[in-house]
DNA sequence: TGAACGGATGTAATATTATTACATTCTTTT
DNA sequence: AAAAGAATGTAATAATATTACATCCGTTCA
């Protein structure tokens, strides 16, 4: 029933601290100098954190921590992230968050585009737009917050900020649950764009979800069946 | 906080009973003779349950009376209909049906390709491809069970059955809550395809949302704020 | 016929995702 | 320092979806 709502595999309860960047995830023992970084985030990941920081003030938004420690917990999943996956992962030591805490945060780096919402897994992302940024500095992304974009389309094929489209496209894979963006050009939102001019129709937000099976999954298909899910892929 | 999720005009839990149709709703006082139509239906959308049947019969499935009553109440209704909204409208005189009872039809529904979920509202709309199936009877959609469609794409810019991958095109009014299917092209679709190879991805369903204003509602944009909401599009 | 089977439905309980409302704290501005 | 505004904490609840198991119903075939 509603296929697309089998658990799957990479977002199941149990939050198996795999990491994206390949540095250890040690939870437990943090030293009191990264009591601050509060979970262990890899220094990709701080990379990450502090140009996200920078962008969104920018913007004129605030990181704060709640929002950042939300963010690095996004940033270093190796798969879409559920909400209550969130906060069962915020729930180190003395803090207890509740919902709206995570909900709260979720919203503002969705407003700042830092992340995407994967509306088929009701789950979270980074932008890739974040990682880029990390890479070098002048980047097509790297749009001024005084004079921000203007509706035009950005190399990567999908906008932020409060003037431009957000929009997004993702090929989501069943079998290993990895879910990649695809923004490596604007042909897809130039499509779009044509056929709301031609319907007269206002685009304000949109999004393009594929699923299906990823490189690496489709060449496992025929597999021991059991296997399913045992890959890692993003 | 996750913009989207603001309630919906359209899909207030005041079920309106208003109509596509431009029939009478009269959801009381059903004679005898229609009680196997049980909700009133108006000709045009009996005309296609039946068409609908044929279609599924087809394909191999059974369109059951309990199908078939929430396939008219979603053809019936003049936007996206949630799972519990169909629930409330099935709550007629003596039957009670509970959540899996409208979702078991659900999944029918859409396996079948007789309409679609729209993610970002979690609500359910017919597919358009029925409705053009009424109209004439030769038509491009009309394909046999015995030999479906194999990936190719047809007119409407997506694809139905077992073989094809499943894929459509909405445009979501936030202001009326209308929403259109993009179904006269296979443009995007084609796109997606292409993009999908490039990545050496197997596409298995897909499907773009683009949220935001309609040719109707965007031009009363300006006006009187408290009137949002009121109008009427489709 | 009638047991066996499979598909469809009924029912109760529960899981998952998201929001509301209101109190409190922290930051910035005046 | 007071006021205003933004961010967070907390409890309760809403909205959406699934699980597990019992029952019914039409078909098959011994
Ligand atoms: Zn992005
Ligand atoms: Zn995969
Ligand atoms: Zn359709
Ligand atoms: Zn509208």
């Amino acid at each position: 029933m509603n296929m697309p709502r089998t658990p799957h595999p990479a977002r199941s309860r149990n939050p198996a601290p795999a990491t994206a960047d390949g540095a250890p995830v040690s939870t437990g023992g943090v030293s009191a100098a990264q009591a601050a970084d509060s979970y262990g985030f890899s220094e990709h990941t701080r990379g990450l954190l502090e140009c996200a920081a920078t962008l969104c003030a920018r913007q004129g938004g605030r990181m704060t921590p709640q929002r950042r420690d939300v963010l690095g917990l996004i940033l270093q999943a190796d798969a879409p992230v559920g909400a209550y996956d969130l906060l069962e992962r915020l729930r180190v030591s003395d803090r207890r968050p509740a919902p709206p805490t995570v909900y709260r945060a979720l919203d503002f780096l969705l407003e700042h585009g830092l992340i995407h919402r994967i509306e088929r897994l009701s789950a979270f992302v980074p932008c890739t737009h974040l990682s880029h940024e990390g890479e070098g500095d002048t980047h097509a992304h790297d749009f001024p917050a005084s004079q921000p974009m203007q509706g035009g389309a950005s190399a990567c094929g999908h906008e932020h900020g409060a003037c431009g489209v957000h929009a997004a496209q993702f090929l989501i894979c069943r079998a290993c649950g990895g879910v990649t963006e695809i923004a490596d050009t604007p042909r897809i939102l130039d499509m779009l764009r044509t056929v709301c001019r031609e319907k007269a129709f206002t685009m304000q937000s949109a999004s393009v979800e594929v699923e299906g099976l990823c490189a690496t999954c489709a060449g496992r298909q025929g597999k021991a069946d059991g296997v399913q899910g045992a890959g890692t892929e993003q």
